[in-house]
DNA sequence: CTATCTGCAAACCGTTTGCAGCGTT
DNA sequence: AACGCTGCAAACGGTTTGCAGATAG
C-alpha cells in the first residue's frame, strides 16, 4: 500500500465521520491515521500506546469510543484470534477473508473463496440454512517464513 | 447422538482425567456430564448455572478450573462467536468445522471441507505459508428455520 | 495419610459510565 | 454559542489467585 493511498484512506475515513455528523478532532485524527494504515490487527491498548506518539494527550477511553464509531461506520472490524479476540483492523472491502501471520501478526485480506460447494454439502447434510461464514487462515507471512 | 454414546463419552472423559493424574470428583462429574452431552456452546456462567442443578454446591471457580483441564486434554474447545468468544463446546473429532445456529445457538460439526484449492491460491497470491485455518458457518438450524 | 481439589473472598484487569470542562462547527 | 467530545476517576463484570478446609486415591 503506497503512502498516497494511506493518506487518502485516512482522509476518506475522516470525511466519513464528518458526513455522519461526528466531529473531526485531534485524538480521532491520530487513531484514524493509525488504523487506516496498520497492517496488523491491534488491541485497544496498543492503539492507545501507538496513538500517544502522535497525540500524547490521548486517553484510552477515547480509543474505545472512537473504535466504536469506526466499527459502526464499517471502517474497522474486530478480528478474532487464538490469542485474543478484541483486536481491530481496517474493514474488508466487500467479501474478503483474512490471512494472519502467527508470528508477527501481519494481516492481509484475500478474496475469491470458493466454498459454495461446501455450503451446499453442509446444507444437505445438516439441514441448516447457512447465511454467513467465517474463514480465517493462519500461517507465516513471507518475511517471517524466511527465518 | 443416542443416550448410550452420551454416557460413554462422559465416562471416557472421566477416564481420561483419571489417566492424566487428575481426580474424579463430584463437581467435575457434573461439569463433564454437561459438556459431553451439550449441543450448544456454553459460557462458563451457563455451565455454572446448569451444573448446579446437578450438583448444587458447585462453584464458578471450579467451572473455570475444570474447563481449563478439559481443554488441555483436548476434550473441550473454545468457540468464537460474534456475540462472545468465551464459549466452550465438546472438541471436534479430527478435522471438523462448526455450523452454528444464530437463533438458538445449536452447534454441529461437519467434515469434508474442500478448501485445499483456496489455500493454494492464497499461498500463491500472498506468499504466506498457510498452516491452519478456521472455518465457521452461521445460519438457522432445522428447528429454527421452520418458524 | 497425602496431595489434590474445592468454595469463598479478595484481587485483578480490561471495558464502560458519569461528569465537568474543552474545542468543533 | 451550542453541543459533541475529551480525559479523569470511579464503577463494573468476568476471570484469576490465595487460602484453609474437604476429599479422592
Amino acid at each position: 500500500m503506497s503512502e498516497e493511498t494511506q493518506t487518502s484512506l485516512c482522509d476518506q475515513w475522516l470525511a466519513n465521520l464528518a458526513a455522519s455528523g461526528y466531529r473531526v478532532t485531534a485524538p480521532r485524527r491520530a487513531i484514524v491515521e493509525l488504523m487506516a494504515s496498520s497492517t496488523h490487527a491491534l488491541e485497544p491498548l496498543a492503539i492507545y500506546d501507538q496513538g500517544r506518539k502522535d497525540y500524547p494527550g490521548l486517553g484510552l477511553v477515547t480509543v474505545y469510543r472512537t473504535l466504536e464509531k469506526l466499527e459502526e461506520l464499517g471502517l474497522v472490524q474486530r478480528v478474532h484470534h487464538h490469542q485474543g479476540c478484541h483486536m481491530y483492523l481496517r474493514a474488508a472491502h466487500g467479501h474478503e477473508h483474512l490471512v494472519l501471520c502467527t508470528r508477527c501478526g501481519h494481516a492481509e485480506y484475500f478474496s475469491g473463496d470458493d466454498i459454495g460447494g461446501l455450503i451446499n454439502k453442509v446444507t444437505q447434510s445438516t439441514g441448516f440454512e447457512i447465511r454467513e461464514h467465517w474463514l480465517q487462515l493462519f500461517g507465516l507471512c513471507p518475511a517471517c517464513k524466511n527465518q
